[in-house]
DNA sequence: ATTAATTAATAAAATATTTTAGTAAAAGGC
DNA sequence: GCCTTTTACTAAAATATTTTATTAATTAAT
């Protein structure tokens, strides 16, 4: 069968459809168990699926074998465990559908594809773009992803959805973007639905690199995770019972704007005394720049003009190992640790997760950030919980993008 | 058929066995899944128990058959709502069990009972009780508790479970408590089963009120609830998607332990700077005590010496428009205000509920902490908070612990 | 290498569940 | 007050699912 998304999605449609007699719904429902474990745990014999769905092994080999009738899923030989005649075992079809995954930086974007089975089919990193809030950044970003389409070996019609992540204040349920593209009546989602053609899910950039490091990152296999995004701003992705947690209107993981100091700094969001005022990349960035003004040295000031400096280039000092860049780091860890010893105690998470681009600075924000927590948390909290620094780092958000777009589809529950 | 709970526990614990075979394992859980929604919704008809489980009419019928020849369900009459021929209603029989909760107090102990509909059954309020961390106490509590038992109109073996709180830190999962009772290898919750033969849940209280306030409370029909436990000291329960909230280890919630402020004053948990060590009714009662020292004066002082001042005495004199005691209660309402805004920025929760003895001056402490709230927090984000008084008062606990011990049995998901 | 033990897969028999169709009960319009 | 419409309930027929029994495939032990 040559268009088996399109069949993928036919199929997907007519499972969706509720107007069927009980007995056809119920083998429906039963279908999207099966493809939900699949596609949560691999491949699995029909003796497994049986003993999980309390269901006779006879009508789950039915059900099976109409998903392969359907190319869903197919059979991959005989399982290589123990003792006993050996089961086959079966799993999704990898490129019956494909899954789409947007990440939008400041200065470029980030494209990846994946297919049925989490593979990484093709991915274009790096592609600059500037995002502005105007209608012709809007218009760029769609040709981006039309081009990336076209250029890419999959053909647009097997691409059943696309996860896209904006920084900023998102609803993902109701697709909406506050901070950026609210143009229109309709939902950004919408919007972006209809100018590629694509199913889109959109998601706040922390959030979906929180999902990014839980499924294929530092944070696999856990279930109350904290995702922290350090970079100019501080956003948080925070996931319990093993999904991304959102509030009351899509806004939960404000970490950045709790009221923290007793400063005068006025913050990006108009209030004095947020946490990201003293602690993020853009304090860290101010913070350095008055230092070389009033006269302290770097190796960065060689070349360039104080107010050229950029986050990137103080993140590049402290791996070149000079002296003012890695103190004022400690001294921004210091700050953020304090703000993540009040995370502990309110959320008593099991892993607390640091990415971003001050966290590329690895062991010398790690080490202040732990300090500070063990002064500032109680000690019976912290004890279960750990920290790790990102393991996808800058791909945590494509990567996150890709699976929720996936996991939407496929694990809807 | 009198001694139905005996019969509701023998029926349940076959319902609890997985050694069937398939079909009647089926029939098992489907049972469960009649019992909790009725357990859920009240009354409910056969064709809602259809449409809502996608089973046929008949085989429902069958199964709600044989739960009212196991006396765990009853028919109770026609539906009253409109066109067509009128449904039978069924609900459960709420005498065929009944389950306990105990709430202790700092010196007295609240003790309710409740039957499977969730009508009060009995209680038996302030019963005087000192709360220390020795066996003798633990002791004297299992005599209340037996006590309570042997005096209410229902047989003991009537009961199916019993919740229990208890300040400080709690892990509800393993049922070990260790702030209080920390005595033996066993969890206290086993201690407790042991002791009075009834299956026993414990819980810390903020969580216990919080659940209180979601089920029958100021947080009725809420999804994301924070419940703040307003007392000497500041406890937080959490509701996430209509759960409580835990953490890795059962202790998420510790907002009264936040570092928040840059002071010297040491805490009862050990550190310095908590929430706790400047809004709280243990600061206000330092607060007020200093103040009378240094010649405040206030209606209280008239027949009491300073340090005779307890947390009640100011209460009241709020109430009683007492200058001194308004004013420190603004100044303690603001501050908390400010750690609230903090949590709306990090949960962006639909609702916060106020609790504890604090909140009982209502809208003294309510004015300044929304101030406060509007003055910290994220415009976005809190618009959607609404925040409100404890419904049941110092009956939260008792309410939260008898429909824990319900829900934990017969809820089970 | 043959046999015993273990687990998978399948066919047929036994059982269960859903559908269908028909009856019952209620409300509202004429 | 009768007829139409709507929904509930029930019995029997039709269909589906589970059980049981049998065969197949594999490993480990003799």
């Amino acid at each position: 069968m040559t268009d088996s998304i399109l069949v993928f999605m036919i199929f997907w449609d007519d499972l969706e459809s509720e107007s069927k007699p009980g007995i056809a719904l119920k083998n429906n429902s039963i279908k999207k168990e099966i493809i939900s474990i699949l596609s949560l745990s691999g491949n699995v014999t029909i003796p497994d699926l049986s003993k999980k769905l309390v269901i006779s092994v006879p009508k789950i080999t039915a059900l099976v074998n109409e998903l392969i009738a359907d190319s869903i899923v197919s059979d991959y030989g005989k399982s290589t465990v123990a003792s006993g005649r050996k089961p086959s075992v079966y799993g999704l079809v990898a490129d019956s559908g494909f899954f789409l995954g947007v990440d939008i930086k400041h200065s470029h974007i980030n494209i990846g594809l994946i297919d049925l089975c989490k593979n990484l089919a093709s991915t274009s990193k790096h592609i600059p773009y500037t995002l502005t809030n105007e209608r012709h950044s809007l218009d760029e970003l769609c040709n981006i992803i039309k081009t990336f389409i076209a250029n890419s070996a999959i053909p647009g019609d097997k691409i059943v959805a696309m996860g896209l992540n904006l920084s900023g204040r998102i609803n993902s349920t109701t697709g909406y973007s506050y901070s950026f593209f609210h143009f229109n009546e309709d939902p950004l989602s919408v919007y972006l639905e209809q100018a590629t053609g694509i199913k889109t899910f959109i998601e706040n950039d922390s959030r979906a690199m929180a999902y990014g490091e839980y499924i294929a990152g530092a944070a696999k296999n856990e279930k109350n995770v904290l995702f922290l995004n350090l970079d100019y701003g501080i956003g948080m992705g925070i996931i319990i019972n093993g999904q991304l947690y959102y509030g009351k209107s899509g806004f939960a993981g404000e970490f950045g704007h709790i009221p923290f100091f007793d400063n005068e700094i006025i913050c990006q969001c108009g209030k004095k005394g947020c946490l990201e005022t003293e602690a993020s990349g853009r304090a860290l960035t101010h913070l350095f720049r008055e230092k070389i003004k009033s006269g302290y040295a770097s190796i960065i000031t060689k070349d360039m003009a104080p107010e050229d400096i950029k986050l990137s280039h103080i993140i590049q000092a402290v791996k070149d190992d000079d002296v003012l860049a890695i103190d004022l780091i400690a001294e921004i860890g210091e700050k953020l640790g304090k703000g993540i010893a009040t995370l502990i105690n309110l959320y008593n998470p099991e892993l607390i997760v640091l990415g971003g681009a001050l966290a590329e600075t690895s062991e010398y924000i790690l080490l202040p950030i732990k300090s500070a927590i063990n002064k500032y948390s109680l000690n019976l909290v912290n004890t279960d919980t750990q920290i790790k620094l990102s393991q996808l780092n800058e791909n945590a958000g494509v990567v996150g993008a890709c699976f929720l777009a996936r996991d939407r589809v496929l694990e809807a529950r």
